[in-house]
DNA sequence: CCGCATTTGTACGTATGTATG
DNA sequence: TCATACATACGTACAAATGCG
């Protein structure tokens, strides 16, 4: 797995598909730490920057998550609440603004569902930690 | 409205709160132009990282939309679509990856619906073309 | 159709700040 | 205290897409 400043896709693409693809395949588990930004630009050959923004990509995808002095690591599956839907309930989903997110302590990547229900009233759900049951 | 580097936020989530305001008072209008990244520098005395870290946040929060050799525009609501759920459908949301935001043709910062209905089946749907309805 | 100016995208380097362990 | 690691922010350069004359 290498990238390749020739191909079509940007460098920090191919960097983020071959990340991704380590987290799909189980070879990089839930949980588990991956090597620094240094470490990822020495061994993939190319520089932090191009590292920097593969990565936000996967915490944009919610794959990841990273913590400021101490690195990413893959992202653990939320325990999920089941919300049932009553008659009249809409729900939509949109992602949180930055002050939201910090608000509800969010982390990057999660959507926000915006239940209605259908007495008017309305609640803000993280949609990581929600699956709908109509 | 000016950035301050002394400020506890960083620059970058400044301008972002900036143009937020803007767009969330109606100053930028949906489907208006925003200003050029090198005249938002100018104007707002920070350096092209700096504006292209607050774009960034702002796509991926949904708001705005951006073209390569054109700009960056407000995003406009898109017209919804209404599912009916029916007894037993399930809904998760979550973010789509870059292979699928591509292949789906979604903006950044829009969610991904993955409706299961009672009968095992399931669809992907766009989050902000899509409301649900119990 | 072609060339040009404008604008965003990618990628590098450098420096400094700040949180973690 | 100290090394490690990520965050912010500046600069530079070139690539690539758009729109216009």
């Amino acid at each position: 797995m290498t990238v390749n400043s020739r191909g079509d896709r940007a460098l920090y693409q191919q960097v983020a598909d071959i990340i991704r693809a380590d987290i799909a395949s189980g070879k990089l588990k839930a949980g588990e730490n991956l090597p620094s930004e240094a470490q990822l630009s020495g061994t993939l050959g190319v520089g932090r920057e191009a590292i920097r923004q593969a990565l936000g990509v996967l915490r944009a995808e919610g794959l990841i998550v990273t913590e400021r002095g101490f690195g990413s690591r893959v992202r653990e599956a939320q325990q999920r609440r089941i919300v049932k839907l009553r008659r009249g309930d809409t729900v939509i989903a949109r992602m949180p603004s930055e002050p939201e997110r910090r608000e509800m302590d969010l982390d990057q990547g999660v959507p926000l569902l915006v239940l209605t229900r259908a007495d008017g009233s309305s609640e803000l759900l993280a949609g990581d930690a929600t699956a709908l049951n109509a």
